[in-house]
RNA sequence: GGAAGGAUGGCUGAGCGGUUUAAAGCGGCGGUCUUGAAAACCGUUGUGGCGUUAUACGUCACCGGGGGUUCGAAUCCCUCUCCUUCCGCCA
């Protein structure tokens, strides 16, 4: 979500910005915002004037009820008076009889007043009612004015090169060796099934397209990769491991940036409003959801490791080959919480920590700034680290490093109190792979097969499976 | 799954339909005193929205969430969530 004094103070920039973006839905709604705002703002002008007087009215009829030094019948001329006032509309001059109430009273007694005050109580009803219909009004333009801004994406970073597509993402210079081969290399679609570790055919019964199982010593490797990356996160970078829930509720899609723009990716669950984890970002980024930390504790570095659901509507036909695109994967999720000041730098580490897991696994890499068109949903920027995969001959996506800003913090309102005392601020929040499982996976086949179709295991994997070196075909 | 009791500011805890602003204590911050500290004393203390003459002032909302009753709700009613205790079941 954005600060709507931004919407409200450079409507046009914001605008700019949606443009490079290619959000031309989003252009259209800050205009509907701004009018929402508008209408907003004025409706809470009226509807508090009234609800300041209601306060004062009641409460001054409520003492005048229980004054015992006023003399009945002074009481009974003041809410006369004040009755009067009401009947003409004029609230101001009823709270003036109140606060100077007439200096001569007349006859009446207890039981007079009494009935008169009942009176009172009535008068006062009309203006209950007023404020009853005006804060209907308000509910349905706040609501309104709440739904537009879910739709609009974040800014980008003045740092972010503009442009259309993906295919005009900047990549860096690749790190490591490509290896030559002297034989054809094969995808690991065609190695999986041969040395029995991928079954595709077996995962696509139980569960349909784009499942899959993973058996013996491909369970075993995957399960190895991702101790190795935890191990590293939490005693080498500081990251403090969690486990999540992985079913969370819609709120909580909504705090992360999924809903409402992506609702149709996610699969939820039947009858409970409840939707299963598309990535473990979205536990954490709503973990500390309505808290307000102390700046000495950031930056916050959280790891989780889960399965990720995803129903890949997008993608409908594309990569449907190999453990690419699945419905279901494993992955290792870094998660940052920091200052306003140095969200930057962190994202910067981010970047180098999954980068050093990809050299120890001696796999080649790249880094990839993403284009304004390609930016997505919540970044303000963002890196992809692509590994080389010589099989299917492609790079591909292991990890990607968003800094959201405080665009997350707004919506799962996340602040931190500033060490010199003052207001509360957002959080900026950063998420990056680290990494995604079955595409490192892929990389490590590929890159790591032999002549004869049997895959080396990277050497820093090897204390994860006894010691053991190469997965060789059986028989 | 059943029964009962709870949820109040950073924390403890009073208030249970109107008697100035949610009492009091602890903690935090600032100050006085002190060579320094402690103690004591004085002052101060949350979040968000809106308005304005905008580090300030005014105003509204917030006592677990949502809804209702009432002229007026922390207080009464409904509902949900969570917690505690007891019973049942259980990896």
């Amino acid at each position: 979500m954005l600060d709507i004094t931004l919407i409200r103070e450079k409507p046009d920039w914001v605008k700019d910005q949606l443009r490079k973006l290619n959000d031309e839905a989003a252009v259209a709604r800050i205009d509907k915002i701004l009018e929402l705002d508008q209408r907003r703002r004025a409706l809470l002008t009226e509807v508090e004037q009234l609800k300041a007087l209601r306060n004062n009215l009641s409460k001054a009829t409520g003492q005048l009820r229980g004054n015992k030094k006023l003399e009945v019948g002074v009481k009974h001329a003041t809410a006369q008076a004040v009755i009067a006032a009401l009947e003409a509309d004029d609230y101001q001059k009823a709270q003036g009889f109140f606060e100077n109430p007439p200096q001569h009273g007349n006859s009446a007694t207890e039981a007079e007043f009494q009935e008169t005050m009942n009176t009172l109580f009535a008068r006062l009803g009309g203006l209950g009612d007023k404020i009853t219909a005006l804060d209907e009004q308000v509910r349905g333009v706040e609501e309104a004015f709440y739904e537009e801004q879910l739709w609009v994406p974040n800014m980008p970073h003045a740092s972010v090169p503009v442009a259309d597509s993906d295919e005009a993402n900047i990549a860096h210079p690749v790190q490591g060796e490509i290896r030559k081969f002297d034989f054809k290399a094969q995808p690991h679609w065609e190695l999986g099934p041969a040395l029995g570790i991928i079954d595709f055919e077996r995962g696509v019964k139980i569960a349909g397209t784009r499942f899959y199982i993973l058996a013996g010593m491909g369970a075993r490797l995957q399960r190895a990769l991702i101790n190795f990356l935890l191990d590293e996160l939490t005693t080498l970078w500081n990251f403090e491991e969690l486990y999540v829930p992985l079913m969370v509720k819609r709120e909580a899609m909504y705090g992360s940036g999924q809903f409402p723009k992506f609702v149709d990716t996610s699969y939820p669950l039947a009858d409970l409003d409840m939707y299963m984890l598309p990535t473990a970002e979205v536990a954490i980024a709503n973990m500390l959801s309505g808290e307000i930390l102390d700046e000495a504790s950031l930056p916050r570095n959280y790891v989780g490791h889960t399965p990720c659901f995803r129903q890949e509507k997008m993608s409908a036909g594309r990569d449907v080959r190999g453990i690419k695109r699945v419905h279901q994967f494993e992955k290792v999720e870094m998660f940052k919480l920091a200052s306003q000041d140095t969200s930057y730098d962190e994202m910067e580490k981010m970047m180098q920590i999954a980068e050093s897991m990809i050299a120890k696994l001696e796999i080649p890499y790249r880094r990839l700034e993403i284009v304004t068109g390609d930016l997505g949903f919540t970044a303000t920027k963002k890196f992809d680290i692509e590994m080389w995969a010589p099989g299917c001959e492609e790079w591909l996506e292991v990890s990607s490093i968003s800094n959201t800003e405080d665009f997350q913090a707004r919506r799962a309102n996340i602040k931190y109190r500033p060490s010199d005392g003052g207001k509360a601020k957002f959080v900026h929040m950063l998420n990056g792979s680290c990494l995604g499982i079955p595409r490192t996976v892929i990389a490590i086949m590929e890159n790591y097969q032999t002549a004869d179709g049997a895959i080396v295991i990277p050497n820093v994997l090897r204390p994860y499976l006894g010691g053991q070196e190469i997965i060789e075909p059986k028989g």
